[in-house]
RNA sequence: GGUCUGGUAGUUCAGUUGGUUAGAAUACAUGCCUGUCACGCAUGGGGUCGCGGGUUCGAGUCCCGUCCAGACCGCCA
């Protein structure tokens, strides 16, 4: 047994009617005051939860109960006295069923009035929130998701110890790479004028322990990116990172399947395994992203053969005719599919307009574009879509690219607007077959679709050359519930196909011998076929637990323009700390 | 870089067509209350209507600019 608390004998949270009799000495923060005048409670508050203590005019010393006059929210005390059965138990708290009688108090830290209530439902915003964030932590919500993070984090750390992965750390201060996000970038007084970048992941540098002969490595690591948040994105992430020696695609994702169906048996109600998979292609096609959400239905359907040569000009001379049946939507008002056009036409979705047809119990069709198509049409597309009588079909026009962009948000909005999800349904997939490389239009080059080291599958070898947009990778992202959770490849073991690689990202030789150097080299010296993967920790907590931002499973986190509200950063250097730099 | 929404009491918000002294709830302070648990009741203090400019007899309200916050698009290998 270790020396008693000078401070306390118990936890608050924690007292029930095994305690009562019991004389303890408790610390905490005053939570609330309820006074009656002739009795006074107070709930007292620590990291383990919520005790009531009780003064009153009889059993309280004269002298004690004065001093609590003065207590205010959040004031921190130590008190001793008598765990007793309540009179009234409340059922909503563990501890609800004993109050302590409190002999002496004393104040230990006086507290100002917070900017916010410290309860469940705060009444504060988010932007005081984030400036106060150390009061928001004392909220049961926020504490609740740092102790469920934690919890996770070490699911997965005993996950990859059982299956002996060793847990490396790599540095944060190295070298800047041109591609990818933008680099965070740091000063170096000891070698003035140059500069290392904070990694964006330490995926080279993963590589290199396989290269030096680590067999399965991992890390739970803070990565870096300086690019413009969302609510599901930080300037400062963590991620699991992953690498496995002499394992090949469907090894690693067996094995990584296996840890977050771990995960999800454990924090979820969720049982089913194995996963699901679709080809990026697929995954698009049917659903119109490459992280679709297959909690609920609503596939997509393609028009295009099925309207051509109507006279209808909106179809007539657009690449592409698509869309997908809501179930039951029959009865939908046309204010409601007036508001979803709308929503559809916003610039961020940029869709030109919304057509439906709806097919009512009797199989009756009504519809925007009566003029254009009649029942065979109708028919034929809701045998398409896999709609049935009662149902109601949507469809966009346009390019195919951005017809099908804008058909999978459609779907997501109106699955929530419907309330088709349930949220305590989890069904994760692989996506996999990604194409290499895609177009980047501003750039006009070719750039990676994961990253530069990935494997391009063998058989798709020989485009290389002349197509390389019809090379796909060994490449696997791992979905959960619409939110990209993980992704990863195989590795390029060959230094020539590297370099070939990298020239057709515009890289020429010397430029990648100055960034990549090492690792060509590296590549040289007996490389073994590896590969890995890389988890989003921070969005994973979130999305176990149905919420869309991240930020409130990050302790410290930064807002939108990528500040720390708190404490004021990022913030101006002193003349001083700038001159030793130069 | 762009689109949209918002900024009024410590906090969350309401504020009509531009019109008298800008309201509510909550928090805070004081008092009352014989078992509360979001206790209740009474009283009170609390405002640079984000900032700057303009229109007007008159602006929280209309216009222009700007700053801040949030969501999204671009971006995020």
């Amino acid at each position: 047994m270790s020396q008693p608390s000078k401070y306390r004998t118990h936890h608050c949270g924690r007292l029930n009617t095994c305690h009562i009799g019991q004389r303890v000495l408790l610390c905490g923060w005053v939570h609330r005051i309820r006074d009656k005048g002739f009795i006074t409670w107070i709930e007292l508050r620590d990291f383990y939860g919520i005790v009531q203590l009780v003064f009153d005019q009889e059993r309280t010393a004269k002298k004690t109960y004065k001093e609590i006059k003065y207590l205010n929210r959040e004031d921190v005390i130590q008190i001793e006295g008598m765990v007793l059965k309540r009179e009234s138990a409340n059922r909503s708290i563990p501890s609800g069923e004993v109050e302590v009688l409190v002999e002496t108090i004393s104040l230990l830290n006086k507290s100002s009035p917070p900017p916010f209530t410290i309860e469940k439902q705060t009444d504060g915003g988010p932007e005081l929130r984030m400036q106060y964030r150390y009061l928001d932590i004392r909220r049961q919500p926020i504490r609740d998701n740092l102790v469920f993070r934690h919890q996770l984090v070490q699911s997965i750390r005993e996950f990859l110890w059982k299956n002996e992965y060793l847990e490396i750390e790599t540095p944060f201060l190295i070298k800047s790479t041109p591609e990818g996000a933008r680099d965070f970038i740091v000063s170096s007084y000891m070698n003035k004028g140059q500069h290392y970048a904070l990694p964006q992941s330490p995926q080279t540098l993963k590589q290199l322990l396989m290269i030096g002969g680590i067999d399965k490595y991992f890390q739970i690591v803070k990565c870096f990116r300086d690019e413009d948040l969302r609510a599901d994105r930080q300037p400062e992430f963590t991620q699991l990172d992953c690498e496995l020696s002499f394992a090949s695609q469907h090894e690693i994702m067996e094995q990584f399947e296996r840890l977050l169906g771990h995960l999800l048996e454990k924090f979820t109600d969720y049982r089913l395994r194995p996963f699901q998979r679709l080809t990026y292609d697929q995954a698009i096609n049917n659903y119109g992203t490459d992280k679709p959400d297959l909690r609920f239905g609503m596939k997509l359907a393609d028009f295009t053969q099925l309207t051509r040569s109507s006279g209808f000009a909106v179809f007539d001379s657009q690449e592409t005719v698509a869309g997908f049946s809501v179930q039951n939507g029959s009865g939908t008002s046309r204010k409601t599919i007036d508001e979803w056009t709308r929503w559809i036409k916003r610039p961020q979705i940029g869709a030109k307009g919304l057509v439906w047809v709806s097919q009512d119990l009797n199989g009756e069709f009504r519809s925007s574009v009566s003029k254009f198509f009649g029942l065979r049409d109708f028919s034929a597309w809701f045998e398409k879509a896999q709609g049935s009588k009662g149902d109601l079909l949507l469809m966009i026009s346009g390019r195919k690219n951005d017809v099908y962009y804008q058909l999978g948000k459609l779907r997501i909005e109106i699955a929530n607007h419907l309330q088709l999800i349930d949220p305590n349904l989890f069904v994760p997939l692989w996506v996999t077959d990604f194409p290499l490389f895609e177009w980047d239009d501003q750039e006009n080059k070719y750039s990676p679709m994961h990253h530069p080291f990935t494997a391009p599958m063998e058989k798709d070898l020989s485009y290389l050359q002349n197509d390389p947009l019809k090379v796909r990778a060994q490449s696997y992202d791992l979905v959960l519930n619409g939110n990209e959770i993980g992704g990863g490849s195989v590795r390029i073991l060959d230094a020539g196909l590297q370099l070939k690689i990298l020239n057709l990202l515009n890289f020429t030789e010397s430029d990648a011998q100055d960034r990549f150097g090492f690792l060509l080299d590296a590549l040289k010296y007996g490389a073994p076929p590896h590969g890995g993967i890389a988890w989003g920790i921070d969005r994973l907590a979130a999305v176990l637990k149905g919420k869309e931002s991240i930020r409130d499973f990050i302790a410290f986190p930064k807002n939108n323009r990528a500040r720390d509200l708190m404490m004021g950063a990022p913030s101006a250097l002193t003349a001083k700390q700038l001159k030793e730099l130069q």
